[in-house]
DNA sequence: CTCCGGCGTTGAAGCGATTCGACGACATTA
DNA sequence: TAATGTCGTCGAATCGCTTCAACGCCGGAG
């Protein structure tokens, strides 16, 4: 292995010179610079990493801790993971995997040990184990989602209140009238992290707002519930033209639903979604996307901000982005 | 922070014996032990990392290199990601993450700087130009997938051949007799990592060895093609019961083209796909599975083996397994 | 009784970087 | 001219752990 003093003698310079070099941290004569560059080149040189860390305190590593649960949408967790390691990369920062199931001890263990700089983790729950301790510890921590008291930490979320609201604008500006929400199971709106409750809210406060006539339900993921959810707002709401859908696991029955109740998409109903990309597309659905990429990326900027010592607001809320496809097309107004 | 001379006051012992409890590899007195390990815990001890890889040379961490290339299945990716960490920790291992982007660049960053022990590398391709490079490296690496020279190496892969041969086998069981075979895209029996070819000459040899009369296509990933390759097997084989589809994408478009074809599934035509399980499941597809929280298992595995100094066979198969499905039902013998 | 070998423990020498104080050399200012 | 500052470089201490040679102790063999 090709150390720093193999470096330093082939250049002719002192170790601590060719450190300087490298991090910049001291002025250096363009000569000596180049000597040191030309040197570190050819002997293929790299700092070893576990001594660097010893001597700085800094490894240059974040960690990203991903949920394991099942229900996760795993292609846009793989989008967000990819996001993340790239933007970390830019930053000359490389990505420790984590998963949940290593809990508060997991995370105890790797900030103890001192592997990470920081700690990135996601979907939180409202009354996490972890994220008290987050606090305690000496790493600084960015978490994905949104957990119920904010402060003191920094957390990025799609703004899913607004994510509700641009929903509703799409389809009031088409000319709907009468709008159905069908939500997520009943049980997430009890406990959970509250994107749910959220984007209801954005969804009812943008109908009030505009006038417009709003039914909301809940149905879970098995396809008697959502016809049975569906059934249920047509009937409150017989002139009903639009649904908002905020239910990963529901939207494949959707359609079949509508189908079978007599109502064409997008013909007889419009439809929006608020899910992952990939799953709008190929139902050819109109909606407002979750932003995987942009969350990892998000993410991973406000951890290196803070690792830098600059200050950070506690929440980012991303604008939602309302892609339209199919399911929603221009109406006459009346 | 709480180093092992903290450790090994508060324990009255020599940090040596500290360390020689923690690592085992000298016998150390049941009483001294137990003391120092209370001490470890009372004062909340985790050695540091960067410290215990410079002196040890031994990171305790594998990378594990991603594909980024659009039209890896994401499912089935984020799995094995899972399983690989879940069992390196197993193994009191950490997973750093790389994304294939970084190319042979980054292998020789993080095998220089001595951050991992090994590394894990998903989807290699036949002239990967990052093989030759793993060779050299001091640290060991595992392969997923089967590059085209395998000594040297230590690959793990699915037995695509078999894979092949038990959906004929399966096929053959219910009582067809007329078998077709609808591969990738052209172009990946071209230049390719080799899954393709293997997976059809297994499945014609077994169609051989069983008296099978097989027909095979390839089909590109659009509707249009996979019909067009459709009507072109049955126009040349007007007999055949029964399809096996190794292509993900065209999967979907499957069932479509068969019905237009005015063939119903599974009564006109039995399918079976190769496939990640989860894609079958939502086409309630009868399928032989792509194992991936096998393959990540396994992967990290024979990794730490090797670690270990212990052999290891160049290649490792996996066996196909065959879930049954609604695309499939036992028909009369004819 | 002495010698020897094994066991349990210790002290000290690294591992390969960073970082801080110090030190010439040279320019600037009084 | 002497005092002061700045710039570029160096030497040495330090980070926290592993590991090796060495050493005292004890029991069993000669």
């Amino acid at each position: 292995m090709v150390t720093i003093a193999d470096v330093a003698r082939h250049a002719g310079v002192a170790p601590s010179t060719v450190s300087y070099v490298l991090t910049g941290k001291r002025s250096i004569s363009p000569q000596t610079r180049s000597k040191v560059r030309e040197s570190i080149r050819l002997l293929g040189y790299h700092p070893h990493a576990g001594a660097r860390a010893l001597a700085s305190s800094r490894t240059n590593v974040v960690a990203l801790v991903l949920p394991l649960r099942p229900g996760v949408h795993l292609p846009a967790l793989m989008r967000f993971v990819t996001a993340a390691a790239t933007t970390a990369r830019k930053h000359e920062m490389d990505v420790l995997l984590m998963t949940a199931d290593e809990g508060a001890q997991g995370l105890r263990r790797v900030a103890g040990s001192a592997q990470v700089d920081g700690f990135l983790m996601m979907d939180v729950e409202l009354d996490d184990d972890r994220v008290p301790l987050l606090r305690q510890l000496p790493q600084p921590s960015v978490l994905i989602g949104r957990p119920a008291a904010v402060a003191g930490l920094t957390c990025v979320d799609l703004d899913f209140e607004a994510a509700g609201g641009r929903c509703v604008d799409h389809l009031a500006d088409l000319g709907h009238r009468y709008i159905g929400f069908l939500g997520a199971p009943s049980v997430v709106y009890q406990r959970n992290t509250g994107s749910a409750q959220r984007a209801m809210a954005g969804f009812g406060a943008a109908a009030m707002r505009r006038g417009i006539a709003s039914t909301a339900l809940p149905a879970d993921d098995d396809y008697e519930s959502v016809l049975h959810s569906v059934r249920a707002l047509l009937r409150a709401q017989p002139a009903m033209t639009a649904l908002v859908v905020h239910n990963e696991a529901a939207l494949g029955w959707v359609a079949g639903s509508l189908r079978v109740l007599g109502r064409r998409v997008p013909e007889d109903m419009a439809v929006v979604g608020i899910c992952p990309d990939d799953l709008a597309e190929q139902l050819q659905l109109t909606s407002v996307q979750l932003p995987a990429e942009e969350l990892g990326h998000q993410a991973v900027e406000l951890l290196v901000a803070r690792l830098n010592g600059q200050p950070v607001p506690p929440l980012t809320l991303l604008a939602p982005k309302l892609i339209g496809r199919a399911s929603t097309a221009p109406r006459p107004r009346g």
